[in-house]
DNA sequence: ATTCTTACA
DNA sequence: TGTAAGGA
């Protein structure tokens, strides 16, 4: 019936826009000062906004609305703009991209990510995932750094698992992760690689293929032990529980 | 006369 | 952040 809101491609000026944002036009123009918004399309004298101006001040009431202060909104959208300056905000530098690289992208609009998140995508989620590396800004589109994990991400939300409890899960996995790619270079370094190691192409190279013809076998011995320690704690917690009588933990 | 900016509080 | 004054 008549839901034929016609409303794509509207032009604001500044008490157009405003009004819609539901902001004095003083506070625009501050805004517009301090680079939380983008110049306006200017004809002549009127300066002409469009709905990419309103998403962003609908964006900043929303920050505003959490607490975020005016710098900080400033500094994540001047990342959002650089398309590379988040990690550094964060401090996290190019940690983002070498681990990841043989993992799937998936770019997401951010339209997108409230579709898989719903009302778990906020702005401290957001930060969140961008703080453990899950997420990337690329231009104006995030960019998932691995599909299993967006995919196990998604599935979990849906379950109930809220979004920070999955993060903060994934530190510790990620933390484990680690400890776990040590154990497995080192005993390849140890033992299937020569003890004086020149400095050659060739010998990078080797070490490379090495490495790659036994990353299957450590996914697999970290499958199955994973595996079996899922059943060792279920066990356990069965166990304690029925000795208690009380759920543990 | 309208639309914005500047400047000051 | 409001508002008065002034440029275009």
């Amino acid at each position: 019936m008549g839901t034929d809101e016609t409303t794509p491609p509207r032009e604001y000026r500044m008490t157009e826009l405003a009004e819609a944002a539901g902001i004095t036009v003083r506070t625009l123009r501050y805004y517009r000062e301090r680079k939380l918004i983008p110049p306006p399309r200017r004809e002549g004298r009127v300066a002409w906004y469009d709905d990419r101006h309103l998403a962003r001040l609908r964006t900043i009431a929303a920050l505003l609305e959490r607490g975020h202060t005016l710098g900080g909104i400033a500094e994540l959208i001047a990342a959002f703009e650089g398309g590379r300056g988040v990690a550094e905000i964060l401090g996290l530098g190019g940690a983002i991209a070498a681990p990841w690289s043989r993992e799937t992208l998936v770019r997401l609009a951010p339209e997108e990510l409230a579709d898989h998140f719903a009302d778990q995508a906020t702005p401290e989620n957001l930060a969140a995932s961008l703080d453990i590396g899950y997420l990337a800004v690329d231009g104006e589109e995030l960019v998932h750094v691995s599909s299993r994990l967006l995919d196990v991400s998604r599935r979990l939300v849906r379950e109930g698992v809220p979004l920070p409890a999955i993060l903060a899960a994934g530190r510790e996995i990620r933390a484990h992760a680690d400890a776990l790619a040590a154990t497995f270079t080192a005993i390849v370094r140890e033992h299937l690689l020569p003890d004086d190691v020149p400095p050659s192409p060739e010998a990078v190279e080797h070490v490379q293929r090495t490495l790659d013809r036994l990353r299957p076998l450590a996914r697999t011995v970290v499958e199955a032990e994973v595996a079996l320690a899922m059943d060792r704690r279920v066990r356990a917690d069965v166990e304690s529980w029925l000795d208690d009588g009380v759920t543990p933990r």
